[in-house]
RNA sequence: GGGCGGAUAGCUCAAUGGGAGAGCUACGGCUUUACACGCCGUCGGUUGCAGGUUCGAGUCCUGUUCCGCCCACCA
């Protein structure tokens, strides 16, 4: 037998296995292997990315997925790739140059680009090594980036066919306008920041004196906007208001002529004064007024958010300043008519931070309701199911109110968008420049400097990375793929617009199911942020713990429709784990000299046992990661490796290892059963902790060889269950734990050793086959007896008295214990009898029910009249 | 304003409508020859609250409180 260290060395198995598996290229999927596909995408990190612990819960479970299937036969494939990460992306270069003192846009848009690429291939590989480290089994051979040139040419096409179908469309509408990172932005990309105190600010239009003086007060939380005011809006009905209508306010800074109108939609008469101030160009509500009322939409600020021109003498201020003097300026004119304190949403970019203004622009934008349709029914009629089904609302509630989609973002760096512009205006969309010239007739034709929202790049990465619009072999097996594993953070943003573009460019959608795992908290449930500093970082966790004891945790915590409030605690316990298997592992060395895989094995009833307890553990795990219940696959492993396995089968080899008299043939079955179990367990374990398992299975006798990785997983079926050996390894079970009981609660220890005394015959026969065992796990020695003397505990087993002689100084824990015991039983009882005593339970109940309550009442009858009698008997001889 | 999720032992979490469990912690014992990164045992509960359905509710229904999240244009 090969010599084994003394510890697993979780880091050196981790360099040694990685580098072995890539190079045998067992993660290589080969397109014409005609087994069964099972395929996943990986959801691509951001190229700036490093590790964070909701990449490594995500990617942890896709590997358990994938290293399971590969094992159990599928051609399976994780194609794994980066994302160009626009904004994130141009920002992260954008501030490295500015460290130098060089101002991006001094730079031009070339040559910026260009940095980027660089930075790029000298740093974007970050997060790449550090998935590698985490153990992922994903063919590097495919890795992809979303600004790949066939990625590219797929953006195009997707563009392209959209605009030609009418989907994609160029137009003026308020967008969200990052003044920051001067784009604009999507509805998602802006958060609101709730309940911020601010003020409502109330100021009086005077309406002019030709019709009729007066004013009307108007109440707003942005003062600046009144500069873009070109109305007033009350009720239609409202009676304080509705004789106003049609007549018309002096603006006191601009010379501009405001109308009342009057407005249904808008207009809360209930709210504030009843009048609202109308600025089309800067607010949602009023842009829509605006176009009912055919209103002037006149632009007042400045890209980088000041005020333009049409500030008046308010131009050139920041927004925030003018807001202050434009509220001075009022007061002046002695229009300013209070405030009161306000509680409001402010919008915000979730990238920059920076407050976001609704503003009046021209964008690209891509029309959803035609695409939303489909993206729903699919999930309403099965074609791709969610994990926890919950989602599924959550995705329906988005797609039913979905608005059209502007993807056209202010950029340097990402997809171009491909569309010229000739001199006079005129609009080529094409797929190439010469396309788009020999469209225009003319070859001065200018690009559309705008570059797409990352997002509309990621929503074809399940058939962009196969290389779709080419007809691929990658494409035609492994499309649509299995199951996406991803984070509810990004059902809209991602999972809703893979949906939709691959229902229709594809004409299937990209994943039969779609798995969503909650996000990493911190041990309080707090969403874990630098500015907290309760981040974990999960490389230095690897490093402390190694990547099997925190892949093993990650899983245990993966509850469905749960958060996972990451405990250290939890992994150290699974450190544990790793130390125990290992363990385990060098007891079957040190007592498996001499196997012979083929050579004559005779069972005996442990053996027996546990391979039906094998076969069940089997059928758990498999039925747990069927279903996607994560965190039961790896208690399941835990429970019977621990509970099973080590604490049970291994202390009841002993009795025939250290048997003397066993035969050759027994000893050889019983080492047959310590590796083989082993195997079983490694190979369970594997998807979980591939590196400790690949560690042990390279060195198990009796293995037909190769890895792990690709060994078969097991079957439930190779593990016959036998029903005999359950019952009988259930009593001796029952017998053994009834023994330490009472050395427990007596005090008794493991050095003085006590006789199990037994009148019963059945019983004594059945415990007689199990001598050994009681002697080795309970330090008792079995003895037949006629009658029990008095100074003795009582033990139940199988609901038949049996005896432990006791010394002198052990009589009163004994009697202590027993009266435990029998207040316990006794009202474990009246519960019983209370239960059975209910005739509609007895009659409406299903038989088996009550059935089951009646054993357990008579098992409770008999051990509560035993204890009694042995406690009567004690209290007699004191 | 609408929607979703959670609330179970000190902590983190389990429990197809059939007597509420596990791990960790705590406490007691054990240097038993794989493992003290261990072994054996014990304590610990009005399942947030109030109703209802049912022979039977942690589980289903109604209401309610607290926590978290998502969506939404009230100036």
């Amino acid at each position: 037998m090969a010599e084994l260290p003394k510890e697993y060395d979780a880091k050196g198995s981790a360099a040694r296995w990685s580098q072995a598996w890539t190079d045998a290229g067992v993660f290589t999927a080969d397109v014409a292997d005609d087994r069964p596909p099972f395929s996943v995408v990986i959801p691509p990190p951001n190229v700036t990315g490093s590790l964070h612990m909701g990449h490594a819960l995500n990617n942890t479970l896709q590997d358990v997925l994938v290293r399971y299937k590969r094992m159990d036969g599928y051609n399976t494939l994780w194609v794994p790739g980066t994302d160009h990460a626009g904004i994130a992306t141009q920002w992260v270069v954008r501030r490295q140059l500015e460290a130098q003192g060089i101002d991006f846009r001094d730079l031009g848009r070339e040559a910026f680009v260009e940095k980027v690429w660089t930075w790029k291939e000298e740093a974007g590989g970050t997060i790449v090594n550090q998935l590698k480290h985490l153990g992922v089994s994903c063919d590097w051979s495919r890795e992809r980036f979303t600004l790949d040139p066939d990625l590219q040419k797929a953006v195009t096409e997707h563009f392209v066919r959209l605009y030609e179908e009418g989907l994609i469309y160029r137009g003026q509408r308020l967008i969200n306008w990052d003044p920051l990172d001067q784009t604009a932005l999507s509805d998602l990309e802006v958060e609101q920041d709730e309940g911020v105190k601010g003020e409502l600010w109330s100021f009086a239009y005077p309406i002019r004196p030709e019709d009729g003086g007066g004013e009307i007060v108007v109440a707003t939380t942005r003062p600046e906007t009144m500069l873009g005011d070109t109305a007033v809006a009350v009720h239609p009905d409202d009676p304080r208001y509705r004789h106003l209508i049609g007549k018309t306010l002096k603006h006191p800074f601009v010379d501009r002529e405001i109308p009342i109108i009057g407005d249904a939609i808008l207009v809360d008469p209930e709210f504030g004064t009843g009048c609202v101030k109308v600025t089309p160009a800067h607010d949602p509500n009023d842009f829509e007024v605006g176009k009912r009322h055919k209103l002037p939409m006149i632009n007042i600020l400045t890209l980088d958010g000041k005020l333009n021109a049409e500030g008046g003498k308010f131009a050139g201020m920041d927004r925030f300043d003018a807001r202050k003097a434009v509220k001075a300026a009022i007061a002046e004119l002695g229009l300013d008519r209070g405030a009161r304190d306000h509680v409001m949403n402010i919008p915000r970019s979730q990238r920059s931070g920076a407050i976001v203004e609704p503003m009046l622009s021209t964008q690209w934008f891509v029309r959803m309701k035609p695409l939303a349709g489909p993206a729903r029914s699919a999930v309403e009629q099965g074609f791709t199911t969610f994990v926890p089904t919950q989602w599924e609302n959550t995705y329906y509630a988005w797609l039913r109110d979905i608005r059209d989609w502007c993807i056209s973002r202010q950029l340097w760096w990402g997809h171009r968008i491909p569309a010229w512009y000739a001199p006079d205006g005129t609009l080529y969309v094409a797929r190439t420049f010469e396309e788009a010239v020999a469209k225009a007739g003319r070859d001065d034709l200018v690009q559309d400097p705008d570059v797409l929202d990352t997002w509309f790049s990621s929503a074809l990465w399940p058939f962009s990375v196969f290389g779709w619009p080419a007809k691929t072999a990658d494409l035609a097996k492994y499309y649509p793929t299995s199951v996406l594993v991803t984070g509810f953070d990004i059902i809209f943003f991602w999972v809703a617009r893979m949906m939709f573009a691959g229902i229709h460019f594809t004409g299937s959608v990209p994943f039969a199911d779609v798995y969503i795992h909650a996000l990493v908290r911190d041990q309080h449930g707090d969403k874990m942020s630098k500015t907290k500093g309760n981040v974990v970082d999960p490389l230095t966790v690897i490093d402390q713990w190694g990547a099997d004891a925190f892949r093993f945790t990650l899983v245990a915590f993966a509850a469905q429709g749960r958060d996972v409030l990451w405990d250290p605690a939890r992994v150290e316990g699974y450190s544990k784990f790793t130390n125990k298997i290992w363990n385990a592992l060098k007891f079957a060395f040190m007592n498996g000299e001499g196997y012979d895989p083929n050579g004559p094995m005779e069972d005996g009833p442990y053996e027996l046992w546990i391979r039906a307890r094998t076969g069940a553990a089997v059928q758990r795990v498999r039925d747990a990661i069927d279903g996607y219940r994560f965190n039961e696959a790896a208690s399941e492993i835990y429970n019977f490796v621990w509970g099973e396995y080590c604490d049970w089968y291994l202390e009841l080899s002993k009795t025939t290892i250290y048997d003397a008299e066993a035969s050759e043939a027994r000893k050889n079955a019983v080492r047959h059963a310590l590796f083989d179990t082993m195997g079983a367990i490694v190979r369970l374990l594997h998807p979980i902790m591939p590196f400790l398992t690949e560690e042990i299975w390279s060195r198990l006798p009796g293995t037909p060889g190769g890895f792990v990785t690709t060994a078969p997983y097991p079957k439930a079926s190779d593990y016959p269950s036998d029903a005999t050996a359950l019952a009988d390894i259930a009593r001796l079970q029952e017998a053994v734990t009834e023994v330490r009981r009472i050395r427990g609660e007596v005090q008794i220890p493991y050095s003085v050793k006590v006789e199990l005394l037994v009148t019963d015959d059945r019983l004594y026969a059945a415990l007689y086959r199990h001598r050994r065992a009681l002697d080795e796990l309970a330090g008792a020695t079995l003895k037949q007896a006629d009658t029990f003397p008095q100074a003795s505990s009582l033990a139940v087993v199988q609901s038949v008295a049996c005896a432990i002689p006791l010394p002198e100084q052990y009589l009163k824990a004994e009697i202590d214990r027993l009266g435990k015991e029998i207040a316990k039983v006794t009202d474990d009882l009246s519960q019983l009898d209370r239960k059975l005593g209910n005739k509609s339970f007895v009659e409406r109940a299903p038989a088996d029910v009550v059935e089951g309550f009646r054993s357990k009442r008579s098992a409770a009858n008999a051990r509560l009249a035993a204890l009694q009698s042995s406690l009567d008997q004690l209290q007699a001889g004191a």
